[in-house]
DNA sequence: CCTTACTGCTTCGAATTCGCGGCGCCCGAG
DNA sequence: CTCGGGCGCCGCGAATTCGAAGCAGTAAGG
């Protein structure tokens, strides 16, 4: 593409930056929704419907951590708050007496399958309305191998996934 | 593309949560880089480069804060936080003595050239490794088509630009 | 069984963020 | 000139975020 000691050109700075407002964008109108509709926050909403989509509507916290780009702290007040509001319940894992699965409850479900077609149209109406479906496919393949390659990427010195380096 | 009424398909699922997925582990890998090489945020390198890019190296508070995607008591406390460390400096406006003119210092600028080749080589090493010419063609379009859209559909209730909404 | 290293989660303190309300300044009407 | 309405920015309090440190459970070695 170009050489590592290069800058970036017109192009790729322009798509850096495009790609960054787009989805400040997005995700602050998104949230904006979420809020009013279900006082939801966008963390707390990617929890819930990677809850419901789970086989069993349950998920230990490192896997729900994994998948939610968040620090484990705070996946874990966000986790105490829908607790609290009842939407999902934390028990001990069977296997794992360490780990804690996190399971979506009724009442989760219902909030989730509530607030859903809104969040939706909102997706659409800004991102996709202005996309054809041959744009739609560019940017899914595009977006597919950089995830790809993100996760492969070794974390040079901490990502989401930080907290291991204690000396004693 | 589809109804109105209707769902997201997969497709358009799976590119929403890869794009936002993406932009998240961008930024946070960016915004550590950032930290470490110049004690910026993120958002302070966006002001910062963003004043640099200026015409005079000046911008009102309000230009940057269409820029950036952020609230205005935000950007009051970072532009205070560059402030004190003498990368910016706020001066009255002589044309609107209600607006503030923020104007990057020459360690202002000094700070952002010595950071952005280690930004830059960040972004590339993470976004653009995994793309070829085209795929950065076709997100570049996609991109711009949809900040367009974007910046082009009304705020519904209250985008970044809000705040307007007092009684008396 | 006991020790050592590692993993999973939570608690703690400090820093950052946002919305709301307040203050001063510009514009138009009388 | 004076008044009323609107705009631009700042200060405050509450909520959220993160990294570091701490506690418990698990696996491996002797």
């Amino acid at each position: 593409m170009s050489d590592p000691t290069a800058g970036l050109n017109t192009e790729q700075l322009g798509a850096y930056f495009a790609l960054m407002e787009v989805s400040s964008l997005l995700q602050y109108a998104v949230e904006e929704h979420l809020r009013a509709d279900g006082d939801l926050s966008w963390v707390q909403f990617q929890i819930l419907a990677r809850l419901v989509d789970a086989p069993e509507g349950r998920l230990r916290m490192t896997d729900l951590a994994d998948g939610v780009v968040y620090s484990r702290s705070g996946l874990t007040y966000q986790a105490g708050l829908l607790d609290k509001r009842g939407l999902i319940t934390r028990s001990p894992s069977p296997d794992d007496e360490r780990s804690v699965m996190v399971t979506v409850t009724d009442a989760g479900r219902e909030l989730v399958a509530r607030v859903l077609p809104g969040h939706v149209a909102q997706v659409r109406g800004l991102l996709f309305e202005a996309m054809s479906d041959e744009d739609l496919a560019a940017l899914g393949g595009v977006l597919a191998r950089v995830r790809a390659h993100m996760r492969a990427t070794p974390p040079r010195s901490a990502k989401p996934r930080a907290g291991r380096n204690r000396a004693g």
